[in-house]
DNA sequence: CAATTAATTCAATAATTCTACGAATATCAT
DNA sequence: ATGATATTCGTAGAATTATTGAATTAATTG
């Protein structure tokens, strides 16, 4: 992963609605869940909705699939790990801590 | 962990020097790193410097300790993995991802 | 005590960024 | 077509952010 991967991917989730919408989306797992289902869970407007999760979606944090008239957003497992493990490379020199 | 507590931490970490910052204490470990070291690392001003440090520090993500002349700076592992675990906290409803 | 090294604080600036809202638009199913 | 689902666009207002230079605090050494 690349610095400024990992800064936008932590930028977009230095904000309330978004660490909302993506810890939704980890719970959800593989169902994932349709705008609607994250707006009637969080009580947050459409277009907002729509707004922030296009901003997830740019850092590489969710992928989204079309189910007929849904929307499936799913938080990406893979680039949420290249993250985690971004922060904890090499620590402690490699040493146990 | 509290959501303040997390997008304070994320903020901090989403800005390119500040993530350098962490990511070399993190590799440093328990010997920590000076200021000086850092800015000779990073290859920024002391000022600049000392500025991301505070923030870092009130975000929680890293500690400081007198040793004489110098400051010796550390990661707080604990807090990061505090961070991580909110991040994937009931991942996938609990089931295996 | 004076001098030196280490690090922080302060003030000011300049720029940028961010989010929410309403209205309009697009996409899909029946 | 009609209704449901979701996104886009423009605006507006507020708030935040990072850097620089100068001054200051803290600790050690001679």
């Amino acid at each position: 992963m690349k610095e400024l991967d990992a800064i936008r991917s932590l930028a977009a989730l230095a904000q309330e609605m978004r660490l909302r919408i993506f810890r939704a989306l980890v719970v959800a797992g593989n169902d994932g869940l349709t705008p609607s289902g994250l707006s009637e869970q969080l009580n947050a407007a459409g277009n907002t909705l729509s707004f922030h999760l296009k901003e997830l979606t740019h850092a590489g944090l969710i992928s989204q699939e079309r189910q007929g008239r849904n929307l499936i957003y799913r938080a990406s497992f893979v680039n949420m790990n290249d993250l985690l493990a971004y922060l904890t490379d090499n620590c402690c020199q490699g040493a146990a801590c």
